[in-house]
DNA sequence: CGCAATAATATACAATTGTATTTACATGTG
DNA sequence: CACATGTAAATACAATTGTATATTATTGCG
C-alpha cells in the first residue's frame, strides 16, 4: 500500500536537464493569493492555481502530486510562520514587564499580522482530509507547548500555583485561535474590543486555575 | 440590484397543479447524507444532491435557488435542532442537583447526539459566504444567551458572584463548541476524556470569573 | 557542438458542473 | 370530462475540471 513518494529536495543538484522555472514556494504563494475570505485551500482547483502561477496545468505535477499535497505544505508553512513571529514578538518583549496581559496582547498582534495563515490553519482544521487535520493538530500542539512553557515561566517569576497547566494551555490556545479567526472580518476598533475581551477571558482561565490550585477543589 | 426573490411558503395552498413529489426537508436530508467528515455543505454540487435525493437536477430549483440557499436553511435547522435537544436535556435534569458539572456534561452529551449538525455549523463558520457566517453567528449567540441565563440561575441559587457573565458565556460557548467539534473523530474513551477535560476548563473559567468578581482586579 | 536528461507546454479527452429550454405529467377547478 | 396550472423530467450546451500523451525548450556534460 505504500507509495514510492520520491523526494526531490535532496537530489544531486548538478544533473543535466532544464532548471525549474518556478519553485514550490511560488506555487504556494499563488495559491495563497487566491484565498479570499470565502474559499479554503482545498476548494482551489489545480488549474486555477496553475493559471495564477502562470504555468501550464500539467506543470503543477512536477511540484506536487495534487492540490492536497500543496495544502499540507501550506499548513506546515503557516504553522512555522505563525510560531516564528509569535516567538520573535515575545522575545522583543521579554525583558519588559511580562505578565499575562502583555503576553496575550502580543499573541493577538502576531495573529493579526498573519491573518491569512491563521485562516488557512483554521479552515483546514474543520474541513479536509485526515492529513490536513493532523497537520493542523500538530501546529496547535506546538502552540500549547510554547504556552505551557510561558506559563511555567510566569509561575516561576511570580510564585503562583496553577492547577493543570496543560489544560490551561489547551483552553487558552483553542480559545484564542477561535476568537482570532473571527477577528479577520472585523474593523480595527472591533478588533481591539475583541482583543480586550480575549484578555479578560484568558485572565479568567488563569485566575481560575490559580484559585483551583490553592483550593484544589471544585467551585461547587 | 435587488432581486425579485419570490416567496413560496405563503402561497395559496389550493391552487391547481401537481403536488410536489419531494419536500425541502427531504432535499436537505439528502444533502446531509452526503456529508462525510471530509466535505462541507458548500462543496456539494447541485447535481450530487439531486442525484442523492432521486430527482432531476433541474427540479432542485423548485425548492432552492442554489446550493448556498439550501446550506443556509441547513444551518438554521442545525442550530434549532441543537438548541432544542440541549434545552430538553437540561429540562430533564432541571430538578436534579444542577450545578456546573452536570450542565456541562449534558451539553457535551447533546453535542454528541448531534455531531453532524455541530459539524455543519462549525464548517460553515470558517468557510462560506457572509450569509453563512451570519447564520452561524446567530446560532452561537443564541447559545451564549441561554448559557447566560443558566449562569444567572446558578448565581441566584448559590449566591455566588460572577465577573462579566456575558464574557463567561462567550468563552464557554466558543470553547465547548471548538472542543466538541474535534470530538467527532475520537473513540468513545477519548471522547469521555475530552469531556472530562472540558469540564475542568469550564470550571476554571467559572471559578476565575468568580474569584475576579470578589477581587474585582487583575490576577497580575 | 551534440547528446541526454529534465522541465514546461500543447493538445486532447472524458467527466462533471450549472443552467436554459423543451416536453411530459399530475391534479384541482370549472 | 376537459382545461389550466404548477411540477418534474429530458435534453442540450458551454465551461471547467483532472489528467494522459506527445511535443518542444533549455540546460549541463562529454
Amino acid at each position: 500500500m505504500r507509495r514510492p513518494r520520491k523526494k526531490k529536495q535532496d537530489e544531486d543538484p548538478d544533473k543535466p536537464g532544464r532548471k525549474p522555472a518556478i519553485s514550490e514556494q511560488e506555487l504556494m504563494q499563488a495559491a495563497v493569493r487566491l484565498l479570499d475570505s470565502h474559499r479554503s485551500v482545498s476548494s482551489l482547483s489545480l488549474r486555477e492555481i496553475a493559471r495564477e502561477a502562470g504555468i501550464a496545468p500539467n506543470t503543477f505535477y512536477r511540484h506536487f502530486r495534487d492540490v492536497d499535497e500543496l495544502a499540507v505544505a501550506l499548513i506546515d508553512q503557516a504553522g512555522r510562520g505563525l510560531r516564528g513571529t509569535i516567538r520573535e514578538a515575545r522575545k522583543r518583549l521579554e525583558s519588559g514587564r511580562g505578565g499575562v496581559r502583555s503576553s496575550v496582547e502580543v499573541f493577538m498582534e502576531a495573529l493579526d499580522d498573519e491573518q491569512k495563515y491563521l485562516q488557512i490553519l483554521l479552515r483546514e482544521m474543520s474541513i479536509g482530509s485526515e492529513a490536513f487535520r493532523e497537520a493542523v493538530d500538530r501546529e496547535l500542539n506546538y502552540f500549547e507547548e510554547e504556552l505551557n512553557d510561558e506559563l511555567g515561566r510566569i509561575v516561576e517569576a511570580t510564585g503562583q500555583k496553577i492547577y493543570e497547566p496543560r489544560l490551561v494551555a489547551k483552553a487558552i490556545t483553542r480559545l484564542v485561535f477561535t476568537l482570532g479567526a473571527s477577528a479577520a472580518r472585523l474593523t480595527p476598533e472591533q478588533r481591539g474590543a475583541l482583543t480586550e475581551e480575549t484578555v479578560i477571558m484568558v485572565r479568567m482561565i488563569i485566575f481560575g486555575a490559580n484559585a483551583m490550585a490553592t483550593t484544589a477543589g471544585k467551585p461547587r
